[in-house]
RNA sequence: GGACCGGUAGCUCAGCUGGAUAGAGCAGCUGCCUUCUAAGCAGCAGGCCAUUGGUUCGAAUCCAAUCCGGUUCACCA
């Protein structure tokens, strides 16, 4: 139980003998004690008034009393400001959690609840290499997972890989026109991204092939064109041409925008890229072959990444195998009459009662859409797991697609309904806005990782430190502080935020960074080198009086936080949380660490002032190395030992 | 147009289940390395918490409206 539930415990016990007032615990706001008074946590009195027919200050008092009277072992003592009773917890208390947890590399981890949780993430195209927004998806997912796991749950990483549909289909294209043969081991070229490599020259020479569509559409000839589609682009073309619409910028757009999206879909190259797609669904031996292949060197490159990344899966769905799956749903929805047909024999769900719109689920010739898939992977991984929730870390530009989706699980009664999840996050953007893959501002995922440990190397070598260190010792130390950089800054923004991503920002290792707080736990370690112990379990039967000073206490204050923070990290899916806890523990270490009175550190350890007070701030650095290590773990961060 | 999300220091972000004088980091300016790692510490400066109204003893936080930005409303995924 932490302080701060102990704290309400009483403040209900007190209220209800003093006041004869049942009250919630969760009734009780208690805060963190404001630095410029005296106490560490504070009880806000003002709703209390109410009851205790009492000036807030009277009814502060009262309280304040009861607590000192009956429960001497947590309040020592009480001062009362307006309405808040500013409570100053018993040394003892801090001593004993210190004691208990000073060598406690699991301190805030709760057992085991039995409940079960699947997290989807990642989930890439194999079209192109990971870039700076999947990095976000998959750091997030990451850390999610872990700070579910130390929440008590039994987590399933799953990764639902993207591997056919038209975008694949359009690499295997290029490949085949420009490659001559050209395979990851002839060119040295990393699988992901030589795949990616042709799936922009698909897309270059798709953009040449429509730009004289567009300028004959544009000049009103319309000959690429005929039957339905000939009627729709007439009409696009002439309300383009309306001198009203030509003023509206935005709305000129959009036309401009379907007018382009027409002529790209008549362009050649498109048309024999939709061929192969259907190819690939007929099972045609040469277009799967290609596929494997295709799709086997990019796994390699992606393997390569999440390796280096830190991240992993327990179970990998492929699209490949799944994406038919939706239909037996269909089928039941049908059965069911929550589902009806129209005359063009497609599918459809009818969400106008709930403020949606209707939803396709079958097209006329029986294939299925996204959705469709999406329901019947839905039913598969409860089929797989029975997980009591499904976590789906996807971007919030698909909010209403997963909104839909578990309602139209919740009007099919599948049981995976209720357990879904749309943990949404916001776009990573860049200073200049969104990245575009057109205008080529997508930031690489290896890039990005190539020069977050150049700098890393290029910092530690400019601080001249650990010359004693093998190659491979350093080359070790500089992924964990450039990986660590960029995990930090990408989780340390609330998720549902989306988020700018300033290069310059990112490689920085100052301030409110990953390398500030790995940085103080390589700090306690080199105290531990000074001192000569690698091993604090020599003090477990040792107990210190009860005199702490300002900074002492404060340390084991914020180190009994963790599992409150946990939970917060856990309630609201955000590693955010963790990162922030973690970025001021680190801070409050390096003030303990760094204060000087008249040329001395007044928390030294190596030269304390006393035996007992080595013993006890070596408990103090023992207990926050560890958390530090915990929280930083739960965000996929490694900590090193000296940097 | 409907729905959803956001707007806090020059910049990037905390704080939002209502509580004290709104906090960090970066950038700017002062100091501090013969003493456990200066990737650090101490300090200065920087704010009409988008606007207006409401609820309340008390509002950055809750409600309503407005303004600005974003996403979405496909027989794409």
């Amino acid at each position: 139980m932490s302080v701060v539930q102990h704290i309400r415990s009483a403040a209900v016990t007190a209220i209800k003998s003093l006041y004869n007032q049942d009250i919630a615990l969760a009734d009780i706001a208690i805060n963190v004690t404001k630095p410029e008074f005296e106490g560490e946590y504070t009880i806000v009195v003002f709703t209390f008034t109410k009851f205790s027919r009492q000036k807030p200050e009277e009814t502060g008092q009262t309280i304040g009393n009861y607590l000192v009277t009956n429960f001497p072992d947590l309040v020592a003592g009480f001062n009362v400001v307006k309405g808040f009773l500013n409570l100053s917890i018993n040394n003892a208390y801090w001593i004993q959690y210190l004691q208990t947890n000073f060598n406690n590399a699991h301190s805030g981890r709760k057992p085991a609840n039995g409940k079960k949780v699947m997290v989807e993430y990642s989930s890439p195209n194999t079209n192109k290499p990971l870039h700076l927004g999947h990095l976000r998806n998959n750091f997030l997912g990451y850390s999610i997972a872990e700070i579910l796991k130390a929440a008590g749950y039994e987590v399933i990483k799953a990764n639902l890989v993207n591997d056919r549909g038209i975008h694949i289909c359009k690499s295997m294209l290029a490949w085949q026109l420009f490659a001559h043969g050209d395979t990851p081991e002839s060119t040295g070229i990393k699988g992901d991204h030589l795949v990616g490599d042709y799936y922009v020259k698909f897309e270059t020479l798709l953009k040449e092939q429509a730009e004289p569509i567009i300028a004959r559409i544009l000049e009103n000839d319309f000959r690429d064109f005929g039957g339905a589609e000939l009627e729709k682009v007439e009409k696009l073309a002439a309300l383009l041409h309306k001198p009203e619409i030509q003023q509206d910028e935005e709305k000129a757009g959009k036309l401009h925008d379907d007018i382009k999206e027409i002529a790209r879909n008549k362009t050649e190259i498109m048309q024999q890229a939709k061929i192969m797609l259907q190819q690939w669904e007929a099972g045609n031996p040469e277009v799967r072959a290609l596929w494997s292949t295709m799709n086997g060197w990019v796994y390699d490159g992606f393997e390569t990444t999440y390796k280096r990344l830190g991240i992993d899966f327990d179970k990998v769905y492929y699209e490949s195998e799944t994406y038919l799956l939706g239909k037996d749903l269909v089928e039941d929805g049908l059965r069911k009459g929550v589902l009806f047909r129209k005359e063009d024999n497609s599918v459809w769900i009818d969400l106008t009662a709930d403020g949606l719109d209707e939803k396709l689920l079958l097209r006329g010739d029986g294939t299925s859409v996204y959705m469709t898939q999406d329901l019947g992977t839905a039913r598969l991984k409860y089929q797989d797991f029975q997980m009591q929730q499904s976590i789906y870390v996807v971007a919030d530009e698909q909010n209403y697609h997963f909104k839909v989706l578990k309602l139209i699980l919740e009007k099919l009664e599948e049981p995976a309904a209720e357990g879904v999840y749309h943990l949404s996050y916001g776009m990573v953007e860049l200073p200049a806005g969104r990245m575009k893959s057109r205008e080529g501002t997508v930031v690489d995922a290896d890039d990005l990782t190539e020069e977050m440990v150049n700098t890393a190397a290029e910092q530690t070598k400019a601080s001249g430190k650990l010359q004693d260190l093998s190659e491979e010792e350093l080359q070790r130390l500089y992924e964990i502080i450039g990986l660590g950089g960029m995990k930090f800054f990408l989780l340390r923004v609330d998720p549902k935020k989306r988020m700018i991503f300033n290069p310059k920002d990112s490689i920085d290792l100052n301030g409110f960074t990953g390398a500030f707080v790995q940085y103080a736990h390589a700090r306690i370690k080199s105290i531990f080198r000074e001192v000569g112990i690698t091993d604090v379990s020599h003090l477990d039967t040792y107990r210190h009086n009860d005199s702490l000073l300002p900074l002492e206490k404060e340390l084991i204050k914020l180190n009994e936080q963790f599992g409150e923070i946990l939970d917060d990290a856990q309630r609201e899916m955000s590693p955010a949380i963790i990162a922030n806890y973690a970025f001021h523990l680190a801070q409050t270490f390096n003030s303990f660490y760094a204060e000087k009175v008249e040329g001395h550190y007044t928390y030294s350890i190596a030269r304390a002032e006393s035996e007992d007070k080595q013993k006890l701030r070596l408990q103090i650095i023992s207990m926050t190395a560890h958390t530090i290590a915990q929280s930083m773990k739960l965000l996929g961060i490694d900590v090193p030992e000296r940097m």
